[in-house]
DNA sequence: TTTGGCCTCTTTCCAGCGTCAAGATATGGA
DNA sequence: TCCATATCTTGACGCTGGAAAGAGGCCAAA
């Protein structure tokens, strides 16, 4: 509904609406220029408003954080099906989704990995980064499908590590600042290689 | 002055005890608990006096900010230095001192590396995070001091990027939320060698 | 079709926030 | 000793998140 019309007072979908402004939003002014008020008034509603779909600022702000762990298993698992070849390319694949959506949502992307400085808490259910844990660890056992469990957790922990490293240093212009959108893509997939390489080597030893 | 003593309608040094208050709040109550008028209260200062110190609360921030920094670049300084051995051993050095840094002070760490998402612009003259790389870069030029400006560029993003990440996911309770201080040592030291050696293999080839 | 209950939204209010302006007070050099 | 200046307090403004109370529209049961 609503698409040009003028909506009575009731709104239709306040929820999405709110969702979708609140989005908007924390991209534009950063986390600590997220005001709950802002979002209503995007939404053309009152300040009193978003109250009946979320309980406080923190309950939408932890949505946009479930919906961004939604995208973010998508986005890896799109990036690594796309890859017809070995699980090493695949382990690349998963950071190049990793990495893309970050660059598309890095005041998100941010929020979703500094929950504790936050004070974010998801709820009950929500099960937060496990899914991208999944998504790597089953590429990780894969290559070292005869190293001991603590091998491949520790290769886990090393291959998250990278990823997760690399992009949040660009984010914050540490690592390649000045550098092109092309030349930056080059440093990343340098830096994915090495890891996937030292995974490989381990499971060769 | 003041210990236990009265103090008069003047502080004596306020602006220390700004920064002192401001960073234990920021640990107690995260970025987004963090008020102007709560460092104050803690100083025993009315809410107004900061701004005799501090133009807004994003200076002070940019201060406790900028005091991570040189704290940071101590912390591993001083750990390498520990370390008699060769490259690779000040390499893995570099990376314990950076996480012991982080674990000890989780929010102003998270801060120091979201600043962007947190709208946090240090002073013309603040070098933020040059010397950290400075010290890494170092030691990998170091350890390939016969590879191209490339490829040791290419080592140092990837020396920092896993050793950031990895303490950055610890801090979020991503890697290692149920296990000991112990084992999670372990496993942050697994992380460091891995990529140390990957550093140590590129200079051998 | 009418009615009554419920969900959605608005209005109003509160305390706390960052910041500014104006006034009070102490300090230290002339 | 005196006064300019730096430091701190008081009070005010508009903003915020949240609570409370009432108005408006929807829908199912009668």
């Amino acid at each position: 509904m609503s698409v040009g019309k003028q909506r009575g007072y009731h709104h239709g979908d306040l929820r999405e609406a709110l969702v979708a402004s609140g989005r908007k939003l924390l991209e534009e002014k950063g986390i600590r220029g997220f005001t709950l008020r802002e979002c209503a008034r995007r939404a053309e509603v009152s300040h009193a408003a978003p109250a009946h779909h979320f309980a406080s600022m923190d309950d939408l702000l932890a949505e946009l954080v479930r919906r961004g762990f939604a995208e973010l298993n998508l986005a890896m698992t799109a990036e690594a099906a796309r890859i017809e070849g070995e699980a090493a390319a695949r382990l690349v694949g998963l950071g190049v989704g990793y990495m893309a959506f970050a660059a598309a949502n890095p005041a998100l992307f941010q929020l979703m990995f500094t929950r504790e400085a936050n004070r974010i808490d998801l709820k009950e259910g929500d099960e937060g980064a496990a899914g991208i844990r999944r998504l790597q660890a089953a590429v990780v056992d894969e290559l070292l499908a005869d190293a001991s469990a603590d091998v491949r957790q520790r290769m886990a922990d090393f291959a998250w590590a990278t990823m997760h490293g690399f992009i949040a240093l660009v984010l914050e212009g540490e690592i390649g600042g000045r550098d092109s959108s092309r030349a930056l893509k080059a440093r990343g997939l340098a830096a994915l290689a090495a890891m996937a390489e030292t995974v490989v080597r381990v499971s060769r030893s």
